[in-house]
Order: C-alpha cells, then sequence, then structure tokens
DNA sequence: GAGCCCGCGTAC
DNA sequence: GACGTACGCGGGCTCG
C-alpha cells in the first residue's frame, strides 16, 4: 500500500454523496420562512433545498452524487402499518408546487435522481450506499434522518447539510448508546413521533440503550423478559411487544431495494448552465445565481481600444454611470517597485472591457494618449473611495499606480484575497487559475504575446492589437471572478474579515513596500571579504579531516565522506540517502572532529550567500533601499510571507548572524522602532484554550516557561535552573505544534519514556489546554475546517484520512493554526490601526517592516519619546482576549540595536 | 542553459 | 515519518 499518501491518493479516492431529497424538502420547508417569488409562487423550500445542495456540490469532496426521493406510491411499511407517516402523507398545500421545481433544480445540475414505486429514499440509498462501498467508493449519506445511523461504519459516514454536522460510529454511540448496526432495535424501542413510528409506550433513549446493549437485539430482549428487574419496566415491554417488532420493521432499511444503476454513471458532470440560470431567476433567487460562472463564454467583442480622446470620453461616461468597474494595470514588470505602468484596463460587466496604453514603446507611442492626461481625468473615480472597483491582486496595482501618482482607493472587491480567505490552504489564487477554475476559460498566456526566455518583451514592447485584447480580458475576468466570489465570501461569513482587515491591509502593505528599508551596502560588502577568507580556512581544514577535496555544499559527496570513507554511523536517512543535517553532524561530532568543521562551513557560507551576498543585489536603484514584496495570500494559517528578498528570516541567533542585522539602518536623522509581541502565540492558546494556570502565568506576569518548569517538577519558579527551564520552553513550544515524544526526546537528548512522562505531567497541568485539543481536533474533524479568533479559516479535508501520516499532520494543522492563525489575525489588526494613526503621532513615521510577532517603524529620532509609548499601547490593545497582550519597545540606528 | 526537486538552514 | 508556518540557497538531475 505504497501508495497511499502519494500525489495521487485524494484524486483517486471516489466520494458518492448520496443526499435525502424527500427529508429535505420537508425540513427545509419547516425551517425556512414562506418565501415567494412576484408570481405568488411559493419558493421557501426551493431555496432551502438548492442552498444546500449548491453548497454540497462547491465544498468540493464528492465525486459521485445521486438525490433519492420517496415513491409516490405506497411503499410496504404503510402495507405494514396503516398509521405509518400518516401525519406525513399529505404535504402542505404550499409545498406541493414545490417538488416540480426541484426536481428541475436537480435535472439542471445533472445529477441523477433516484425514484422506485413503492420504495423509500431510505432504501434506495442504504442499498446503493453498501453497494457502492464493496467497489471502493467511500459514502457520504446526507440526511438528517436518524434511521440511517444503522448504515454509518467504515466508509459510510452521514452529513447534516443543514446543521453542518458530521456523524460517524461515535456520533451514533453517544446519541443512541449502541453501534450502529443495533440502532433499528433501539429505535424499535425508543419510536419515532415524526414518522408515526410506535416504539415502546414508556420507553425512551435512556433506556433503550442498555437494554438492547444487554440482550443484544429487540426479540432476544422480548424473549426474555423473565430476566427483567423492574416490574414496570417488564409491564411496558410486555405490552408494547407487537409494537416494538413492527417499529424495527419500520425502521429497517430495506437492503435488498432495486438499485439497477452503473456507479459510475453517478460521476459528477457540469451543469447544465443555461437551464440552471433561467430556473434560478424564475425563482428570484438572486444571490444564487450571481454565484454561478457566467452562461455565456468570454467574448472578445465588446472590447476597445481607446486612444483618442473621443473614445476616452465614452468610455468615462460607462465607467462613471457603472455600479462597480475592474481595474487592471500592465507594466514592465512583475515586480512592483520596479514596474513603469504600460496602460490601464477597465470592465464594466457582460464582457465589455476598454484598454488605454499609455506607455508603449516605438511607432505605438504616436497612437496613445499622454499619461498624464490619462491619469489626470481617471484620478476623480480611482481615488474616489466611494466608487467601487474591482482588483485581482490590489496591492500590485495600487503600488504601481502609487508610483505614478494616483492613489486608489474604494476597492471592495479583490477575487485574489477572495479566494485565499475561501480556501488558504490552496496555491492558486493568480488570476489564470481562479479564471481556468471559476469561469472555465483559459486566459491568453503573456508568453504567447511576449515570447519567453532571453527574448521575451516587456508589455510596452508588445503591439497595440496585441496588448489591447490580453489586457481587456485580465479586466473582464476580473470582474466576472469578483462577482462570483464575493457572494461566496460572504456566505461562508468571511466578509467582515474581508472588508475590515484583509482589503485594508493590502494598502498598508503597499505603502510598507514603497517606503522600504535602508541597508548598508560598503558594511555588507565588507562582511562578505571577511566570510569569503573565512569559508575559505575551514574548508581547508574540512579537507584536511576528510583526507581529501570535494564539493562541502552537496549534501550527497558529504554523506560519502562521512559515512563510507570515515565510516561514521549512518543516525538517521531522507528520501535520498543519508542524512547530515544540523542534528546528525551534532551527534557525530563527539566521534571524529569533521562534523564540527562542516557545521562552522555551513554556517558560514549560508549567511554569505543567503543575506550578504543576496541582499545588496537587491537594493534598488532609484531608492537605494530594499523593497521586499509581502504576500497576503501564500500562508494556510493567514500570515504574511516576504520575499526577494525575505525580510522575515533574517538572523538574529548567532554572533555573526546578528550582524547581518545590524546593516539594516535608519536614514540620517531617524531612528528604527521595533516593537515586539512577547509570547503571542502562548497568549493565544492561554485564550482559546482558557487554561487556568496559563492565564495566571500571563495575568501575573511571570516568566511562563519557568512557570512551566516549576508546574512540572513540583518546585517554586525561582529554584527553576536554567536547564529545567530550557525542557519547559521546548515543552511549551511543542504544544503549539502539536509535538509528538518522539521529536521531543530528541530535541533535548532524553530518552522517549522521559519525554512522554513531561508531556503527560504538563498535560495534568493543563487541563484547560488538554480539553481544548481535543475539543479543537473532534470539531475539526465534523467540520473538516479550524477557524481563527477573527473567523479566518483553514479547510482540512484529510482530517479522516485512512494514512496515519496524512490524518496525524492535519491533526497538528487543526491546532497550530487557530494559534498561529490567531496571532497573525492580531498584528494584522495591529498594523491596521498603527498604520490609521502613525501620521497623528509623527507624521514623517513609516511602518517599513513587519515579522509575524515585530513591527518595525522608521520614525524621526525627535519623535522617538512619543512614539514608543504610543506604539506599545496600539500593539497591546488591538484586541482584548482573556490574557494581557504584552509589546516589547526597543530602537536604535540599526535593526540589531533595535532588539 | 532553463527549470525543477532535494536537502538544508534561517526566521517566527 | 516522527513539531507548525514560510523563503531561498547550492547541488544535481532532466529536458530540449
Amino acid at each position: 500500500m505504497s501508495a497511499a499518501g502519494s500525489p495521487n491518493e485524494k484524486a483517486s479516492r471516489q466520494r458518492l454523496y448520496l443526499i435525502d431529497g424527500s427529508s429535505y424538502i420537508f425540513r427545509a420547508y419547516h425551517a425556512l420562512p414562506a418565501l415567494s417569488n412576484r408570481q405568488g409562487e411559493p419558493t421557501g423550500a426551493i431555496y432551502g433545498f438548492a442552498t444546500m445542495l449548491l453548497k454540497t456540490l462547491r465544498e468540493g469532496e464528492a465525486t459521485h452524487m445521486a438525490v433519492a426521493f420517496d415513491s409516490p406510491e405506497p411503499t410496504f411499511r404503510h402495507k405494514l402499518f396503516d398509521a405509518y407517516k400518516a401525519n406525513r402523507v399529505e404535504p402542505p398545500e404550499d409545498l406541493k408546487p414545490q417538488f416540480q421545481r426541484i426536481f428541475e433544480l436537480v435535472e439542471a445540475l445533472n445529477i441523477p435522481i433516484l425514484r422506485r414505486p413503492g420504495w423509500e429514499a431510505d432504501d434506495l440509498m442504504g442499498a446503493l450506499a453498501v453497494r457502492a462501498r464493496t467497489e471502493g467508493f467511500e459514502i457520504v449519506l446526507v440526511t438528517g434522518d436518524k434511521d440511517f445511523m444503522q448504515l454509518v461504519g467504515p466508509g459510510i459516514r452521514m452529513y447534516d447539510g443543514m446543521r453542518d454536522r458530521w456523524i460517524d460510529e461515535e456520533q451514533v454511540v453517544e446519541r443512541f448508546g449502541v453501534p450502529p448496526s443495533l440502532v433499528p432495535d433501539a429505535l424499535a424501542l425508543i419510536g419515532d413521533a415524526s414518522d408515526n413510528v410506535p416504539g415502546v409506550r414508556g420507553i425512551g433513549p435512556k433506556t433503550a440503550g442498555p437494554l438492547i446493549v444487554r440482550f443484544g437485539s429487540v426479540e432476544a430482549l422480548l424473549d426474555n423478559l423473565d430476566s427483567i428487574s423492574s416490574e414496570s419496566q417488564r409491564r411496558k415491554l410486555e405490552e408494547g411487544r407487537q409494537a416494538a417488532l413492527l417499529s424495527k420493521r419500520l425502521v429497517t432499511i430495506d437492503l435488498g431495494a432495486p438499485i439497477e444503476v452503473d456507479l459510475p454513471e453517478l460521476g459528477l458532470r457540469d451543469h447544465d448552465l443555461p437551464r440552471l440560470r433561467r430556473l434560478l431567476t424564475e425563482l428570484e433567487f438572486t444571490r444564487l445565481v450571481q454565484s454561478l460562472a457566467p452562461v455565456q463564454e468570454l467574448s472578445k467583442k465588446s472590447y476597445q481600444l481607446v486612444t483618442t480622446a473621443s473614445a476616452f470620453e465614452e468610455m468615462y461616461k460607462e465607467l462613471e454611470a457603472s455600479t462597480a468597474f475592474a481595474v487592471d494595470s500592465e507594466t514592465t514588470s512583475l515586480v512592483a517597485m520596479r514596474a513603469r505602468l504600460v496602460g490601464l484596463s477597465f470592465a464594466i460587466g457582460d464582457g465589455r472591457a476598454w484598454y488605454v496604453p499609455v506607455g508603449h514603446d516605438g511607432g505605438a507611442a504616436d497612437e496613445q494618449l499622454p499619461i498624464d492626461f490619462v491619469l489626470d481625468r481617471l484620478r476623480p473615480l480611482l481615488e474616489n473611495e466611494e466608487k467601487a472597483k474591482y482588483a485581482q491582486n490590489t496591492k500590485y496595482d495600487h503600488l504601481v499606480l502609487r508610483r505614478h501618482g494616483v492613489t486608489l482607493r474604494g476597492v471592495v472587491g479583490d477575487p485574489m484575497l477572495f479566494d485565499y480567505l475561501l480556501d488558504p490552504g490552496k496555491g492558486g489564487h493568480g488570476l489564470d487559475s481562479l479564471a481556468q477554475s471559476e469561469l472555465g476559460h483559459t486566459n491568453t498566456k503573456f508568453e504567447e504575446l511576449a515570447g519567453k526566455g532571453k527574448s521575451q518583451l516587456t508589455f510596452d514592447k508588445v503591439p497595440l492589437n496585441k496588448a489591447m485584447p490580453y489586457a481587456c480580458e485580465d479586466a473582464d475576468v476580473t470582474y466576472r471572478l469578483a462577482r462570483i466570489l464575493g457572494p461566496r465570501v460572504q456566505e461562508a461569513g468571511l466578509w467582515p474579515l474581508y472588508e475590515e482587515v484583509e482589503q485594508p491591509l493590502s494598502t498598508v502593505l503597499a505603502q510598507m513596500e514603497i517606503s522600504g528599508v535602508g541597508v548598508d551596502r560598503q558594511r555588507l560588502e565588507s562582511i562578505a571579504v571577511e566570510l569569503k577568507e573565512r569559508i575559505e580556512l575551514v574548508r581547508q581544514e574540512v579537507f584536511r579531516h576528510a583526507g581529501k577535496e570535494f564539493t562541502v555544499a552537496s549534501p550527497k559527496q558529504l554523506a560519502t565522506v562521512l559515512f563510507e570513507d570515515l565510516g561514521l554511523p549512518v543516525i538517521r536517512r531522507t528520501k535520498t540517502g543519508p542524512s547530515t543535517d544540523v542534528a546528525v553532524l551534532e551527534e557525530l561530532a563527539g566521534q571524529h572532529p569533521l562534523p564540527e568543521a562542516i557545521l562552522q562551513y555551513r554556517q558560514l557560507t549560508k549567511l554569505k550567500s543567503t543575506y550578504v551576498d543576496a541582499l545588496p543585489s537587491l537594493i534598488n536603484p532609484e531608492t537605494g533601499r530594499l523593497h521586499t514584496s509581502y504576500s497576503q495570500t501564500t500562508t494556510a494559517t493567514g500570515r504574511l510571507s516576504s520575499s526577494e528578498p525575505n525580510l522575515q528570516n533574517i538572523p538574529i541567533r548567532t554572533e555573526d548572524g546578528r550582524r547581518v542585522r545590524e546593516a539594516f539602518v535608519a536614514e540620517p536623522q531617524m531612528i528604527l522602532i521595533s516593537a515586539d509581541y512577547s509570547q503571542i502565540e502562548l497568549r493565544v492558546l492561554a485564550h482559546l484554550a482558557d487554561d487556568p494556570a496559563l492565564r495566571e502565568a500571563f495575568e501575573t506576569g511571570q516568566d511562563v516557561h519557568a512557570r512551566t518548569a516549576s508546574e512540572l517538577l513540583g518546585t517554586t519558579v525561582e529554584k527553576v535552573s536554567e536547564s529545567q527551564r530550557r525542557v519547559a520552553k521546548a515543552i511549551n513550544f511543542g504544544i503549539l505544534y502539536g509535538m509528538s515524544p518522539f521529536r521531543l526526546a530528541r530535541d533535548l537528548g532524553i530518552d522517549r519514556d522521559e519525554a512522554k512522562q513531561y508531556i503527560d505531567s504538563y498535560f495534568q497541568r493543563h487541563r484547560g489546554v488538554a480539553s481544548w485539543i481535543d475539543k479543537t481536533v473532534a470539531r475539526a474533524r465534523e467540520r473538516r475546517m479550524v477557524t481563527t479568533i477573527l473567523g479566518r479559516r483553514r479547510l482540512l479535508p484529510e482530517i479522516d484520512s485512512k494514512n496515519y501520516n496524512v490524518g496525524s499532520a492535519a491533526e497538528r494543522m487543526a491546532l497550530n493554526t487557530p494559534i498561529q492563525g490567531s496571532a497573525a489575525d492580531i498584528i494584522k489588526l495591529a498594523m491596521l490601526r498603527v498604520h490609521e494613526g502613525l501620521g497623528g503621532i509623527s507624521p514623517r513615521a513609516r511602518l517599513i517592516l513587519q515579522v509575524h510577532d515585530e513591527l518595525v517603524i522608521e520614525a524621526p529620532k525627535e519623535d522617538l519619546e512619543s512614539l514608543a509609548g504610543w506604539l506599545r499601547e496600539r500593539m497591546e490593545t488591538a484586541i482584548e482576549l482573556l490574557v494581557p497582550l504584552k509589546v516589547e519597545v526597543g530602537w536604535g540606528e540599526t535593526w540589531a540595536l533595535a532588539h
């Protein structure tokens, strides 16, 4: 079974969703207000059914699907018992006409319908589920009907789409006190009022479960009534004998129902979009219509090139009159800080779009309108907060426009941010991949216009007749995507996070990137010279100990030297060979001088290649500063990431490393102020878990690692030694990451039993944390998702993977993401508040860096005093938790000194 | 030579 | 495999 866990695993797993249509219609009817469209046609039940079904489809877990409905004719159960479902036989007057519409809906979605004369949905679904399981399918029964619990087991789960609840064996046992196979027996005693299943009078769920477990079945129970000690219970059961036996037959799902469908035919197919759109429009489900992919394929007929004043005025009028328009900029570079504006495109829906070239080169230059004219005329629209706009990756356009003197405001939809919030765990939030996945549309590739490799043109060299459709397509697609994904963000309850955090944050990030950070190039260059000499010395030492020359940077060659030439023991293996990482080399260091020399070599070359040599080459020639690029849509947890250069992993822990930080400098007369959250993730944990010991530690301002050590060892905080504190710190961090005793043992150099004792003892002292972990994992399993303090979510579809490694990795993500992600939420709030108020304290001060729990500001020296306290206060009060937030502020002329 | 994967190491 | 989230380096392989 080595295929398990391979990249194909997810794709090859077939999931059949069987939907209990009849029960949903009734539930939707009762759960929703009596809606109707303008024709007076009742639509409430249809709406409830449609949202549930579309949501289930959108979640994308299903590969196969069918919707089952009860037979219009009486079933064997009616023949068995006249009263059966008596109070349900005639649906209410305003529900009847909705059935037909629901059938139409299911047909428009191209989902097969199961309906057989004389059979109920239950039986059809049960029979099909059992058959499909033998053919290797995973089954999800989408229903709220507890009768189905008898089928739950390996390969078959229930999902209640209205309550958003998953039910597996554990929940069944919790509900009835019996395993799934005994559910019919339990129900035989309990009965079911809504279906007129009688059960035994006076016997409820509390009594039924233990009785059935004790005797093994209703029949066995009734045959052994003598052994029931309670007089009254015996009497009730005696009187209810017939009713119980009848009830059992009524609630037992008949697996012999005729199911002659071919399973492959249940595979999900494309919707009949025109029909679906027509139907939903007639029903006046506007929001659902909007959430569908557009009906017509992108047509480029309504794309226009704008090179004359009159064409510009035409476009301007239309943009002004639109309720919202999409804007996209074409430039000379993907690196926003080096990009020059080449053209702007706009779209207003229905495929209407314009391209306004402003920076094309050569012959085209004569044809286009002057850039100053275009920007000045558009400024009132682009800068108007009230004028709604859509933009893909707003930060980029914001930066480019800002560099051309225009401040983009009023963006109310960014498909990239939308898609990230909906599913931050997947990559591919770019325009091309969204066009493909959401619109089924393949965007023109940039290479098709500009070629590739060395001879690739920049956009200003692309002829207008090619540039126009390309640029218009981008704006058009942006518009369509914003209209599709925006409603989904709303449905998912993510709108406040988008509107109040992510969208405004993109503006803050753009400003930070523009500001950049000063670096002392000479300083880095002199460090480079020094490192070069030291590296060469260590390299010769390596060769001396190895007895030969080789490529020290090659783990493969190094492994040969260590484990073959020198015969040192292999400690651990990677996928491709023996491991030579730090932990291994440290372990070998006692046996031979070579590993220590390698460690030194690695440390020095890492510093030189990744930082000392790389940073100067990224200094922007225009500004003389480093402008990192922050990504708001990369991490699965909600953190930012930084690249070109990554300023979030500048060394700090070693002496040589800190020298790199000394090269990050303030401008003359300015100062760098660094403010970092102290133990933010542990504080978030204390809050989420509401753990008394952890809360107290933070409320009383204790050293939390020392406190943990004192708890584990039963001593006082004062008596904790440095090494004991180190153990406690490793455990505290381990908790945040869902550690195993194995890893803790390895990191601390202790044996596994001892590590396990430490962990057990930790959970003894922190019952709040222990129960938070249980609760969080259980809830993640139910919902296949976890959330943060601000409601940011991360989907975890693999949490119930059969593959142990995959499943337990997902469990660790379920634990770490609420912590890491909530900390990310908090610092994002702080950034917004700091950015917003900074000008009022110090007009020339700028936020310039974010490193997950740290913000760096560059400000005039004279403003330091007023800023330091203000900054601390803003950050500490960004959000209110059960524990106080603590911020440490430092400053200096270099980043190293600011710590 | 470009592009990709891998092992490794830096940060929080 | 075995503790979460990133980015980016050099080596080494594949492909054209």
